[in-house]
DNA sequence: CTTAGATATTTTATATTTGAAATATTTTTG
DNA sequence: CAAAAATATTTCAAATATAAAATATCTAAG
């Protein structure tokens, strides 16, 4: 091996080591954060961190959404869907409907009752998430989430 | 209100939301990557994700952990800790030991079954993280995981 | 029109996950 | 020492999650 090639090899597996680096922390920071979030939406909602986020995608799109847009959105299989919707709607705060010309679907849609509740626990949320990444600064927040927004673009190039 | 306080009212409200987003886009990533990696496991080495977790933890220890200790460093419940155990014992890759003067706990280590199997892993997985964050140069992912050590370390002393 | 294929959702079986309660053990305190 | 508190783990019930198979419906090719 050439001196060169040396140096090659070398500087490779220093990048494999910080992309793994960055997966690492990018992992141990979400599941932190998401955890406390869970924590702090139990405790004081009595409500579990799935069923916040069906509730925000659908807050979101007021003609509703989909399972398989919900699913696809939320990055869930079709299976988990069905049983969230199921319990959401048994409390009362979603409804499926049939509106659309095709029988296989249907769309679901916030109650009144789940809009009104979703409210007050999104106005806790974000003070929560504020509070929670407060050592980001705006500015850095701002640049960051940029970041991500390139990657994500990348990603849904590369994986479509 | 005063001009000024319209000012500030303004700010404020960028800042809830430039946080937040931060959040979103953090969580969408993780997500993505998560599953892709959980994909790549179960078609590849017919292993799911929290096995795969609970074995690079044990890896990087070769005197064993305590349950509690893997609980706490994968950021899940003790009683998950159990049973994803439980389960890697049966298959042969990990054995409990009480080799300890306390007969509450156990001390979980890799069997070297468990160390051959995760060496393998080990190797792809290092190579589809880089594949999968191939849009950030060696150098944006150093910069990057370090702002996430600084947050990590916040994180640990606000939350102790 | 009719059948093959595609699409949307649900069902099923199994695994994971949580949070609370129970159990076992150790440590601390009076 | 004995009781109380703390610690470590397991058990339990309910919810969440996946992947594969089943069901229902729609679309399109012939």
């Amino acid at each position: 091996m050439t001196a060169s090639q040396e140096v090659f090899k070398s500087d490779t597996a220093n990048d494999d080591r910080s992309r793994v680096r960055l997966w690492l922390r990018l992992l141990r920071a979400s599941r932190a954060i998401e955890g406390e979030l869970r924590e702090r939406l139990r405790t004081t909602y009595n409500v579990t961190l799935p069923r916040f986020d069906v509730m925000a995608a659908l807050y979101r799109e007021p003609e509703g959404m989909l399972m398989s847009q919900l699913s696809k959105y939320l990055m869930v299989s079709n299976g988990n869907i069905t049983g969230l919707i199921d319990r959401l709607t048994t409390d009362g705060l979603v409804h499926r409907t049939l509106r659309d010309g095709d029988r296989r679907t249907s769309v679901v849609l916030l109650t009144k009752t789940g809009r009104e509740n979703f409210e007050q626990m999104a106005t806790s949320h974000r003070e929560w998430v504020n509070e929670l990444l407060s050592s980001f600064s705006p500015q850095e927040a701002e640049t960051l989430a940029e970041t991500l927004k390139v990657f994500a673009s990348e990603w849904e190039r590369e994986t479509r």
